[in-house]
DNA sequence: CAGGCAGTGATTGTATACGATCTGACTGCA
DNA sequence: TGCAGTCAGATCGTATACAATCACTGCCTG
């Protein structure tokens, strides 16, 4: 699970945000171990710094930390993946009406080139890399609705639905289609925030539609449990 | 600024609880530095264990860390005040809906029993307490809505707010009104969604009303600022 | 007398050492 | 052969030691 090769000393945050990319990329594993040293190591830091790093990203909830055992790249449940998907539900539409009133065309710019950037990772089939670029579209609405403490809880949020749609994703081939981002900066471009905000209720309805959040859990929760009778 | 005194070895979690709990019923004003030796003494723990603390307060945006400087209570700006709120608007009045359509009888009976104890703590004029359980009070709404992650946004929320209202609360006298919650409990044990949403919207209008968010300062901002001219 | 500069004490940042706990394997006994 | 008990290695948790930085004071100089 080589991530990337910093032979000297790097910050908390710089290892905390390299973890957090790789995990967004889907280059690290849900449930994957995170040992200390061997992350150590690869940044050439002491284990203080590592375990700041693992400490925040428990806090962004990326990460399970289990006392003696170590840390892991969390597995959202059913109901966690659900539940990340009905905050952004109820959150984004609003940031996306809010950024309709506020966009500048510097904004729209940004986004155009953030969506051309989107298209040429999905041309080049870096699937992580435009998941990545995905996720990060849907932070700079919040962005440009100059919400920054919700951005935050966005960011979070993102970076749980990569969690989710490493392990809920119902088909692998299918690509999320960009046209709703497409659609969301023309709104914006506009000032149209009814029609932001109805496309970004839909846009996350559609992601929804694509994950296997039914009742049936994927695997069995406990081994206990699948025995019991 | 004598918190608690807890002659041997806190864990960490403990020790943020107990910070959190001083910030929330204003025992520990904004602003004030919360200096890594003197917890140390305070609870009995090296200041690894209290970095860990205060590491986990910051992420809850409660407390500030400066490099080399040490952690203080955080002091929103007006803009940060601001947007808690705004976060709290989009937020609540969805949890009260969902909450009315899926309270139990034990949670309403808790709610009562919660709301006693507000009013207690308001007739022994224990300012402090009462901010507090009003507080939790809005985090258990959505705890019955059964909405987790987001409870854990809301208790970020909720700590945030009694910073912003010891920071811009305009008359000191004024009491929280507690009607509110009365009847917001009305219509979670009716099941009525429609009420309960707009109650907690007016009820969080109320709140904002009560406070000085204007552009205004409330306050020099520093020392050097008040006496340049 | 004002301003700058260096020294000193206090405080935080990082690394490391040591102790606790878990995992897995090996061995001895039934 | 099967099971249990114990031992060793690996890994994590906490305390502590040392280095870096900052704030403050007092002195020195212009």
């Amino acid at each position: 699970m080589s991530i990337k090769l910093e032979p000297k000393s790097a910050t908390a945050d710089e290892i905390a945000d390299q973890l957090k990319e790789a995990i967004h990329k889907h280059r690290l594993q849900t449930g994957a171990k995170l040992r200390e040293d061997e992350i150590c190591d690869i940044f050439g830091v002491s284990r203080t710094i590592v375990r700041q790093a693992l400490h925040a990203l428990q806090h962004k909830g990326l990460v399970t930390i289990q006392r003696n055992k170590g840390a892991f790249v969390a597995k959202p449940t059913l109901k966690e993946a659900r539940e990340v998907f009905e905050a952004r539900s109820l959150i984004e539409p609003a940031m996306a009406r809010a950024a309709a009133l506020r966009a500048t065309p510097e904004d729209i710019a940004y986004l155009e080139a953030h969506m051309k950037a989107e298209q040429d990772a999905l041309d080049r089939e870096e699937v992580g890399e435009a998941l990545k670029l995905s996720g990060d579209f849907h932070v700079q609405i919040a962005r440009i609705a100059d919400q920054h403490l919700i951005e935050t809880f966005l960011e979070q949020l993102v970076a749980r639905s990569a969690l989710v749609i490493a392990l809920y994703w119902r088909r692998r081939t299918a690509l999320c289609d960009s046209s709703a981002h497409r659609g969301l900066v023309d709104a914006l471009r506009d000032g149209d925030a009814d029609t932001a905000e109805e496309i970004m209720k839909g846009h996350l309805l559609d992601l929804l539609m694509q994950l296997d959040l039914r009742d049936a859990p994927s695997g069995p929760v406990s081994l206990k449990d699948a025995l019991k009778k």
